[in-house]
DNA sequence: ATATAAAATGAACACTGTTTAATTAAACAG
DNA sequence: CTGTTTAATTAAACAGTGTTCATTTTATAT
């Protein structure tokens, strides 16, 4: 009788049905993708990847969640140990946004997908014990305490910054604009208006 | 000879499928669109739909054109004249807002795709004499100029803002955040942020 | 070699957008 | 009222989609 195939066969094969499906993705975009087509690029019967993937969303998915996964890494990556906490953050920021333009529809397909599992995904960021919303809410309670920013919800506060940066972030993904200088000045520009307005100091 | 139909005629024909699209928009979302759905709940078939609208994006287009134009509506019909340039800006935005996020897909719809004909849509705000963005971008203008704001880009600055509450209402949306207060609570602490990040002090 | 179970296939189903030949319907002339 | 003409509508087909499942192929243990 024919062997069951162990887990790391499983993988290997699940592994090769990924990379197809993303050259596809590289090419055509998400919505290129097509059961049919994966299935030839892998040298299989459209069928087959049934027994691999439950469904196409499954796949969709897990392709959506290994793009945004080098996303994130480059978050990580950028370490900007020695500056201060403002402008490792802002660092941190600048980092994601260029990663995420460099494979706009990985984010777009993560931050606008209101699917459940993918939903869950984003807060990843919010989550991860190291995540750039958890530091940058830690630095605001911070900056709050020490009596240096005005008194507010470092949690709303933080999820605020990100999701500014998510809009500026997703129009210049969606306006196509490519000018590095151009993105750089957009993005410094936002985070001095939202440090600015963290300062505490009496309005004129 | 059967005579041919008169612009008023064709017109009427073309409102019903898409009242009769938007409909099943309003039960299914955007992605329950079929042609063939349409016509039947249009009383015609598949084929017919294609004598009113060149083909099914041209159709959606027009259905996410006209649901987008109703939440511009929210923003126009706000007036609050007699508050300060500040304030009016504020509740403009927190109108339109307010009414993205009753037509949730629409509001989608509208600021995700990258289709050429609908980023031209979004540009309305850029243009129209009277939208949003004119009005925020001749406040920053006025404040700079005054010596009261920072120094900047009044174009740069308004496109950031926008892009801003952009992010946080398609974050809300995403979220399923349905709560009216919460919905407040985060709107208002980003319009703190960002006025307080325009005017013009030292940083501690 | 043969029996057995797992993997892979191929065909089918129900759906999609779109095109086009055939049909139906309406308005005019005789 | 009867053809004729022409526009509006339809029905059928095509190529594509995701998905299921009976059938076939394949690899292994006996």
């Amino acid at each position: 009788m024919r062997k069951k195939m162990d887990d790391e066969q499983r993988r290997v094969i699940r592994e090769k049905i990924l990379v197809c499906t993303k050259s596809i993705v590289e090419e055509e975009g998400f919505e290129g993708i097509s059961i049919r087509k994966v299935a030839e690029l892998a040298g299989y019967t459209p069928g087959s990847i049934y027994q691999y993937f439950e469904n196409k969303d499954v796949l969709v998915r897990e392709v959506i969640k290994e793009g945004y996964e080098k996303i994130l890494e480059a978050v990580l990556s950028e370490t900007g140990h020695s500056l201060t906490i403002e402008k490792q953050i802002r660092q941190k920021f600048k980092a994601y946004t260029r990663a995420a333009m460099e494979m706009p529809d990985y984010y777009k397909a993560v931050m606008m997908n209101d699917d459940k599992a993918i939903v869950g995904m984003t807060s990843v960021l919010d989550n991860a014990s190291n995540g750039a919303i958890i530091i940058l809410e830690k630095a605001i309670k911070k900056g709050i305490d020490s009596n240096e920013f005005k008194e507010g919800n470092p949690k709303i506060i933080a999820r605020i910054i990100w999701a500014s940066n998510f809009g500026l972030t997703m129009r210049m993904i969606t306006e196509k604009i490519n000018d590095e200088e151009t993105i750089n000045a957009f993005m410094d520009e936002q985070f001095d208006l939202l440090f600015n307005g963290l300062q505490k100091k009496e309005r004129t």
